[in-house]
RNA sequence: GGCAACGUAGCUCAGCUGGUUAGAGCACACGGCUCAUAUCCGUGAUGUCCGGGGUUCAAGUCCCUGCGUUGCCA
């Protein structure tokens, strides 16, 4: 009875071009869906694209093609980015499917019938490019306070959904779940501003046609984010109840960039409360990437481009970065020197080095045979339960979704690798033919230990792991079986490994 | 403007409910080893813990204030 395990990215919208933002959130939804499947779960992994909307129509009338041609166009390139970066999605939705388009007029309908949504009016500024709407108040001199550009007063008939109705059961829900909505900060906010009052929201639009028609009034088009967010239950069969969404509902985390938050944080718990649904588990805000030192932005140029990342320093190289560099939640920047940095000194010196020098001495001294384990002494033991522990601390540290302390307590372990063989000083142990043993001791430990390494780190690089666990003679992809000690047998054939990562010389950029 | 958070070694940061000589990684210097991708191991130096005031036997850790940075306010 394998335990069921169902991570989301948010749906990329094909107006935008893949960058380093939206390979961040997919490889964290990747990591997870990965490590939770080594531990025996039954994941669901879902991406996918959001296809509807205004600026899609614009950009596909200017581009002289329909909106379906643009969508098919751009959703290949988030298709084989993720290819490229090695994700293991089970789904992948797009807007424009039947199954999402069906299920979000099934889920208006039932709200309309519910009066939990109503015809009004509205009349507002409305920013297109941003497709936002602002009240008078919030306008910069009369301009969008987020990109300065002109605003388009709006009046308009609308379908409201009635979400000041449910903000003190929201509040009581964020109240009574403290892990709800991830990193804490970001939960602050959101508090802060549900307290503040929640107003209806309006959910359909008049002004376009690339949207999903309002079931009974085809003059409107539902509103994009309601159409996008369905997307988490319409993936799993929603509204047909059982299959896959009895399993895998309420999602366990949706993995979100904080822009979004108070779309997955307030509208969304409050479209499952009125379609009477249970809340996600958890909604987690990771945050922003600048590049060295600037913000991101077109106007720059300063793009990070991912598929020109991979090419040229290696996807588990960039995976490895990603989720290493910065404490997922917080905002970070990227810069070439820093990803050499890593890349040299944690994944050159200390992981693929101690590979190297281990997997070298067991032939060397072997002929490649892993001899079996002897009497431990008491480094062996330290060095046993040190590996042995980061087991169980990496396991906890991935519910919370703490990938850099995962991986920082991973190499506390590859560390005490490196200076294990510095005290158990194997070279000696060699030239004397009555320490056999002891030194054959010391190499089972290297390997033993290293196995779990590669074992977890099966789900940040899988390449290398794969890898990694080949010339340590051992089968990939690892199981939650496979993590405890002891598990390699005297015979075993290993392979001197080559140079996983070889260093990469200055020169940088 | 309102609310909130943050400001600690050259860099990036950790320091829970206040308590001996303030920590980690990277970078730097010196020493050691040789199995290894000139890798590894050990040792060391550097801090007005943003400024000022206060509470306390005792404050990086609490309070007030000033400066600076950031986030949220449909």
């Amino acid at each position: 009875m394998s335990r069921s395990f169902y991570v989301t990215t948010p749906i990329y919208y094909v107006n935008d071009v893949p960058h380093i933002g939206h390979a961040y959130t997919t490889l964290a939804g990747d990591v997870l869906a990965r490590y939770r499947r080594i531990q025996g779960d039954n994941v669901f992994f879902l991406t996918g694209t959001d296809e509807h909307g205004q600026k899609v129509e614009k950009a596909a009338n200017s581009a002289g093609e329909t909106p379906l041609e643009l969508a098919d166009r751009v959703m290949k390139r988030f298709q084989a980015l993720w290819e490229k970066l090695n994700v293991s999605h089970t789904d992948f939705i797009r807007t424009t499917q039947e199954r999402h388009k069906q299920g979000v007029a099934d889920i208006f309908s039932q709200l309309i019938k519910q009066d939990d949504i109503y015809l009004g009016e509205y009349e507002d500024w409305y920013c297109t490019p941003c497709e936002t709407f602002w009240t008078e108040t919030q306008l910069n001199e009369g301009k969008c306070p987020d990109c300065n550009r002109l605003v388009d007063k709006l009046k308009e008939e609308s379908y409201f959904f009635r979400m000041s109705a449910y903000q003190e059961r929201l509040l009581a829900h964020i109240d009574a779940n403290p892990d709800f909505i991830q990193p804490k900060s970001k939960r602050n906010e959101i508090v802060a501003f549900v307290k503040e009052g929640l107003r209806d929201l309006s959910v359909s639009r008049t002004t376009f046609n690339w949207g999903i028609p309002v079931p009974g009034n085809e003059k409107h088009v539902i509103y994009v984010w309601f159409d996008a967010l369905t997307n988490y239950i319409t993936a799993l069969g929603y509204p047909d109840r059982t299959g896959n969404f009895k399993t895998f509902w309420p999602v366990d985390v949706h993995l979100i960039g904080k822009d979004i938050l108070r779309f997955h944080a307030v509208y969304w718990p409050t479209f499952l409360m009125a379609a009477g649904l249970p809340l996600p588990k958890k909604v987690f805000a990771h945050g922003w990437w600048t590049v060295e030192g600037q913000k991101m932005s077109k106007s720059l140029q300063n793009v990070v481009e991912p598929n020109m990342l991979i090419d040229r320093y290696g996807v588990d190289a960039v995976r490895y970065f990603l989720l290493r560099e910065v404490p997922f939640g917080l905002d970070g920047d990227f810069s070439h020197s820093a990803l050499v940095n890593r890349i040299n000194s944690d994944l050159a010196n200390d992981l693929g080095n101690l590979l190297n020098r281990s997997t070298a001495m067991i032939c060397k001294y072997f002929d490649c045979q892993l001899p079996s384990c002897g009497p431990m002494s008491d480094l062996d033991t330290a060095y046993r339960e040190k590996s042995v522990a980061m087991v169980q601390s990496v396991d906890s540290l991935m519910s919370e979704l703490a990938f850099s302390k995962a991986l920082q307590s991973i190499w506390e372990v590859i560390s005490a690798g490196n200076k294990y063989i510095d005290e158990t000083a194997p070279w000696t142990l060699a030239k004397d033919p009555a320490q056999k043993e002891r030194l054959g001791t010391v190499m089972y430990c290297l390997a033993e230990s290293q196995r779990l390494v590669y074992s977890l780190l099966a789900a940040f690089m899988p390449s290398t792991a794969e890898k990694g666990l080949c010339y340590l003679g051992t089968e990939f992809p690892p199981t939650a079986d496979s993590l405890s000690w002891g598990k390699l047998t005297g015979g075993t054939k290993i392979i001197k490994a080559e140079a996983l990562f070889p260093r990469i010389e200055e020169k940088g950029e």
